[in-house]
DNA sequence: CAGGCATAAAGTGCATGCACTTGCCTTGCC
DNA sequence: GGCAAGGCAAGTGCATGCACTTTATGCCTG
């Protein structure tokens, strides 16, 4: 039966992960919502199977919750919990920049340089969808510039499940100026050479993007209805 | 058919999760070993459906390799993968200690230095297995004295993923004597909160064990030849 | 009319079946 | 004898079905 098959990229489970990944990384999807397979089965019209391969695979990487024979949920992220994956991200934020400070290649650090400087005319224009995307680009250059694969994926790892609750930045006037300069702290510190300078810049950087989305996540209703304490 | 259900802990799928990662993580299952659903799903007694869902989360954690429409392997780490995540312990351990430093409340640094110095005991006596066994426990409550959920996560994640590379350890003489004086001055900078130095003696202990598995690794010709078939 | 208790509905967990892919091995061809 | 094409077996990928668990509904009882 059935016309499947649209396009070939990948495995369908692989592509399930992704779209409700993405889903759930930008907020679309809502933390406590309710995942139920077969609405999600018949939304992407597949079977039950790889959506519950999916599911398995996202509650495996934190992003869904599985209660067993009770159905999947998006993952409920307590105050505590978001407020330790900032923190954590501060930290690997600082690695990265200590680590590029002292391992990027001259190629490396010449790019960074030329398009942080480049940025600043966002800043001027106050383009902030513009200066966002770069400001990922940002991030980007220093988690590759540690050269080290593992703390790359756990900095990316932690990053999109922070990826929610980063929105608030945006919120705050003379953000991006400010963001740049921090930037600037960073790659003044790089480009020297100077580790531990790099590391206590990124780490304050993160901090107080941290701050900023702490205030934001505390106004936002997340807890309106279910996730009681699911007892533990 | 057939007479399923031999103990009632948890999902199936879970109990797989856990079966299949103990017997990689143990070093019983070696890296690039062929992972047969079929197999596994004899060898278990279940059907290939829980199988496939356990290998798909493994995969999501790393544990295996997943190549579409071939089959899944025991992840293959590189030589230079695992230079990067003994790096990253080093890392998260130096955090961990820090934080320990600063956060631990008074009953934790009690009874960190409580059982630390019982463990002299166990280096006099050259009990190995039960150093060991202490050992774990130690850095555990580093993990935990951290006071941050994510680290500790990402820290006990990364520390699963080396065990099978860490029994290198046992292979140095003294190393006993060497690792207690490394958490002497661990504990020692805890109990004055001296965060700055217990994380540099946290990742100073890493690296050693590091620099011990790395030429452990080098000398194993982690290939497949031996690991031929296991099942019984 | 409230509080259980039975029963139905919804939804999860796993087994099975079938189509498809891959790798090997044969077979025919040069 | 080597090599390419084709076929076969092994194994993966997904759909479907059924048993079981949870949750919703209504009915009976006091």
């Amino acid at each position: 039966m059935s016309g499947r098959r649209l396009v070939r990229s990948g495995t369908t489970v692989d592509q399930m992960v992704r779209a409700i990944a993405d889903r759930i990384v930008t907020g679309y999807l809502r933390p406590g919502e309710k995942l139920d397979e077969g609405s999600l089965a018949a939304r992407f019209d597949v079977s039950r199977t790889p959506v519950r391969e999916a599911l398995g695979q996202l509650s495996a990487m934190g992003l869904v919750e599985r209660r067993p024979n009770r159905g999947a949920i998006v993952a409920v992220i307590t105050q505590e919990h978001l407020a330790s994956m900032f923190e954590s991200m501060a930290e690997l934020e600082a690695i990265c920049a200590r680590f590029s400070a002292e391992r990027m290649t001259g190629a490396e650090r010449r790019s960074l340089e030329l398009e942080h400087q480049a940025s600043a005319r966002l800043v001027q224009l106050g383009a902030e969808e513009d200066y966002e995307y770069f400001n990922t680009d940002f991030h980007s250059r220093l988690y590759r510039g540690a050269h080290n694969a593992h703390i790359h994926d756990l900095t990316v790892t932690t990053r999109s499940r922070l990826a929610p609750f980063r929105r608030a930045q945006f919120m705050l006037p003379g953000r991006l100026a400010k963001s740049w300069q921090e930037h600037d702290v960073i790659v003044t510190a790089i480009m020297r050479g100077d580790g531990a300078a790099a590391g206590k810049a990124a780490r304050d950087h993160v901090s107080i993007v941290s701050e900023a989305s702490a205030v934001f996540a505390a106004a936002d209703p997340m807890e309106s209805r279910l996730s009681r304490s699911v007892r533990r």
